[in-house]
DNA sequence: GTCTATATAATGATAGAC
DNA sequence: GTCTATCATTATATAGAC
């Protein structure tokens, strides 16, 4: 097969196409659920080959998530510096997350996995850093408002980055369930949803009579 | 059994205390990577015996997920009778989910579980099924508010409620990683984040010039 | 209903040839 | 770097006594 543009799965030997495989099966069923055989299957290569790239099971997990936050991160640094009003910015920012959870999927699902098992060791302090750095970009957003007195002054700035993450988030892990339900139309425009999170927020967060 | 109230676990003999044992582990660490074995050390009883009460693991966990629902959405019903003014009573029921999520954690902790692994067949559909319990409850409510005028009509009803439960779900989600982050204060006060929280929302649903 | 003992299959991991 | 063949362990599940 040989053509290292071909990505369809599966992927074609070497260590990129084990780490792209595991990042897959892990985010699809977890840890625990997935064997090294499958693994190995996927990535077009032999379960001893894994073994000679990575230590253990463990390690290649680990592997799996560093690189997956490593990617996560990337896109963020590109939003940061968008022109715009301030409003508009902090916006686009929301909306931008978003869009890169969507885009890095098995990333995103690994990081949520790792929130619900309760000592984990190895995610839990990876997914920390990673949304830490969300976290404090967004929250010196809502600051900067504050100080232009855009924002009222008793509001919490992790807070509100708090419920902009969240909406974020849930969108994200409750697609899926949500798809069924035709009431909710807002589940397929990514865009939209983000406008109206936004629309309710940025309102809820400013001054009176301010507009 | 000797006293029911007593709930240390290891739990003692009996169909319940499997179920009990079952929910935890399944909670903690997901179904794949619990063991009958474990299950029957827990439930101080032997393997062979929980296959008696249960056709496999498969029908276990179903079980599982079929009280763990069952329990969550008993506490709605209460929440629904409340007295108060129109906007007190939607703040109050969300912070009674929260708390609800909170106080039935393992239950919380297996349908968030759902959501993430594709294709699981069994709680996706009874994960569907509770969720949307408490979001068309929590609809009607918003409903109510652009009936008597208090809300803003361009709102989407199904997106505040989804706003809502958003919050609630990724607070109890985010809680065990938040709480390293010195920063972050209102992860240990929850009633204090429920009233924060439905301070910008209801603010950024309202009228303008309404108060 | 509950146990001891066991069948059977799959798992993570290794040895050693090429 | 990659493979075939294999080990040791653990998993789900069952047989059969009490």
């Amino acid at each position: 097969m040989q053509n290292p543009s071909d990505k369809k799965p599966g992927y074609s030997g070497g260590e990129q196409a084990i780490l792209e495989a595991a990042e897959t099966l892990f985010a699809q069923k977890g840890f625990d659920a997935v064997s090294m055989s499958a693994i190995a299957k996927l990535a077009n290569t032999s379960k001893p080959n894994i073994y000679h790239h990575f230590k253990n099971k463990n390690d290649l997990y680990l592997a799996v998530m560093k690189t997956a936050v490593r990617r996560s991160s990337a896109l963020l640094d590109t939003l940061e510096q968008a022109p715009g009003t301030f409003k508009q910015h902090l916006a686009e920012f929301a909306s931008g997350q978003l869009e890169n959870l969507l885009t890095h999927k098995r990333s995103t699902q690994l990081m949520l996995r790792e929130t619900l098992s309760e000592g984990s060791q190895y995610g839990q302090e990876i997914t920390q850093m990673a949304m830490g750095e969300v976290f404090s970009r967004l929250v010196a957003m809502v600051q900067q408002g504050q100080q232009e007195n855009e924002f009222r002054q008793n509001i919490d700035p992790m807070l509100a980055a708090f419920m902009i993450i969240s909406a974020n988030m849930f969108f994200f892990q409750a697609s899926p369930t949500m798809q069924n339900i035709p009431e909710v139309e807002f589940i397929d425009d990514t865009s939209a949803y983000s406008e109206s999170v936004m629309d309710i927020l940025l309102n809820g967060m400013l001054q009176k009579g301010d507009d």
